[in-house]
DNA sequence: CTATGTTGTGAAAAGCTTTTCAAGTTGGGC
DNA sequence: GCCCAACTTGAAAAGCTTTTCACAACATAG
């Protein structure tokens, strides 16, 4: 089907090794037949054979994109951010997520390893003890959102001299939950995320640090139960409205959960922010358009995206990558030094805090 | 790093012909070398090097996804779909999306029909022709909501044999004007899909034909351009109110689109549906949660893109993939026929038409 | 004009698997 | 007991690229 190296080498009347050297600059190679070379290139509309490429163990040209379940446009945003900039360095991307335990994620790892150059893991769910006796040997990686550095982690990260991207969620719940307290809410609910998720533990931490700050007594936090999707904070909402004991405002994990609570409080004719206040995280672009639009904090998923693949660019085709990272960011080596960003969250502030709607927002 | 079928040969006695052999199950081996090679095999954790098997013309493990640019929930369901089937069957999804051209679309089909087993191709903005010639040859294709069959592509998916999957757009828009229309309204507005998406056009096409068949003056229907984000249907919104000569009910050409819309008549203190009927179309699951629940027309959008990798994989791995299809699927020459699907888009009336709200939906 | 270094080029090997081909072994029938 | 068939098994080739090695041509310095 597609040209081979033999037949340019065949039609310009040189060597395989010369059609390589040219196609991929890596020698001299004289005028006249560098010339005939691409000629015979493009006219044959050859390009190299991936697979016989990443045979010989160099390049394969992907990346491997190994995400939890994630739902809602979060994802969209996500992965748009890391295919834009992948398709700028000609990389293609395995995607693979929901993975239902441990052993298939563990296999997915080791697959997608073998096929790509390089890997960005998000794996907020699968504690970071698994991951690391799981990790691809002598692959860069770059870590989206994993436990924090210092902890477990932290080994597998500076012996691997991985990097790892993550944001504020403490400082975003801290964030809402100061904003809250300061439009008068005392009593606070929180909508919480999946147990095994750590996030969900900073951002719970996050409120009770800024309860704990403000003078609130901590221990009157009541916490529902739920995850990420609007079922869950529909039900949530069902139960606060069902208790009767009404919280001056919900806190809910994210957008989408929040909006399931809108809903709840909504059919119990509860009125927002009036009544009870409610918030989201994530701030993705639903946040402004659902009814009444819902105080949120930003996380900016798509530059994280990005960056995380600009990064992988870097380690897989060296210091050419550009415009990422100054000179002092190569090690002693020559070796690229472990980055880890925290990416700030900030506060969005609408009307379902009781903030005057602008429109502009 | 990982071990390769000689260490496997080593490690069990035998040659690498005796390893390929049990592996594959491609010819008998005796029953203790069968034995030994599968323990060496278990105790190197060996899986055969993928680049290695590509190269042979034999299959990557890898399918190609290639989609246009695709915004919110839409495509986290569509994806999940794709995934959840892939993952069943031991293969890696090659994701690329939002090519800013022909060109570039051009490239990416190229590169990823030589990495791929098969391709998904969904592509509603990019033309009929210009795909047409852009296919990769002798590769097992399914489409997505491409146009429709019986017109300029047809040549194409007939002679290639490859197999289409698309929705009721038509079907879908027919059953929700006609439903707006029986709640009473009389003044039509849409806000359409962007001018190249043909399927923006299929939906115009079956409003108008519901206002035929009820009796109304098609040449009544107001148009307005959008696309299919909320900001889009935020500003067809805000122009709707502007123009003054409100009407009885507008139609947005897909979920996020009408949130945009129900934002505009929210700031500018219009009553839905009191005032003026809305109505989406995808039914996202955000459908049901937004103020006032989204009349919407459901596109099962997870099981179009499950049922698209389940045959890719029939015609990949032959007859053997299970379930799908009868025996009268294979074709003359044992080959699969192509199947075209339409699939049904069912009317989910709510709120925002008028319609009573049930706790359950 | 010889010795040395530089530059350009092709042959060949390596990377890992599947599959064909040939050879070896075993068993059964006459 | 011998021959043919069937079954097992190993060697080798093919698939396509990159890179090393060796060689040739050419230029420069002494």
């Amino acid at each position: 089907m597609g040209a081979t190296i033999h037949d340019v080498a065949r039609r310009a009347g040189v060597s395989i090794s010369t059609v390589s050297r040219v196609l991929n600059q890596t020698a001299n190679v004289s005028k006249r037949r560098r010339a005939r070379v691409r000629e015979a290139a493009a006219a044959l509309g050859y390009s190299p054979n991936p697979a016989a490429r990443s045979l010989l163990g160099r390049s394969s040209g992907s990346l491997g994109i190994v995400l939890p379940y994630i739902t809602g446009e979060f994802f969209s945003e996500f992965l748009h951010g890391i295919d834009t900039v992948a398709q700028e360095h000609d990389l293609y991307c395995f995607v693979s997520s929901s993975h239902r335990n441990d052993g298939e994620f563990a296999h997915v790892l080791r697959e997608i390893g073998r096929r790509a150059d390089g890997l960005l893991i998000m794996a907020t769910e699968t504690e970071a003890k698994t991951l690391a006796t799981l990790l691809p040997q002598g692959l860069p990686i770059v870590f989206v959102n994993t436990p924090p550095f210092d902890q477990a982690l932290e080994g597998v990260l500076l012996h691997h001299d991985h990097d790892a991207i993550r944001f504020d969620n403490r400082g975003g719940a801290y964030a809402i939950a100061q904003h809250v307290i300061e439009q008068g809410a005392r009593r606070l609910t929180v909508v919480r995320g999946p147990m095994r998720a750590y996030d969900a533990e900073e951002r719970l931490a996050g409120i009770r640090a800024a309860m704990g700050d403000a003078g609130l007594d901590v221990a009157r936090l009541t916490v529902v139960q739920g995850d990420y999707t609007q079922e869950a904070g529909y039900r949530a909402g069902q139960r606060i409205v069902e208790q009767g004991d009404r919280p001056d405002a919900v806190m809910a994990c994210n957008d989408l959960c929040a909006i399931g609570v809108l809903r709840a409080l909504r059919e119990a004719r509860i009125r927002v922010p009036d009544d009870v206040m409610v918030t989201g995280f994530d701030d993705t672009p639903l946040a402004r358009y659902v009814s009444p639009p819902l105080t949120s904090a930003h996380v900016p998923i798509r530059d994280i995206g990005a960056w995380a693949v600009k990064r992988l660019v870097l380690r897989i085709r060296g210091a050419q990558g550009g415009g990422l990272g100054s000179e002092g960011d190569l090690g002693p080596e020559g070796s690229l030094r472990p980055e880890r960003i925290m990416m700030p969250v900030a506060l969005v502030p609408r009307t379902s805090t009781g903030y005057p709607e602008t429109p502009s927002d």
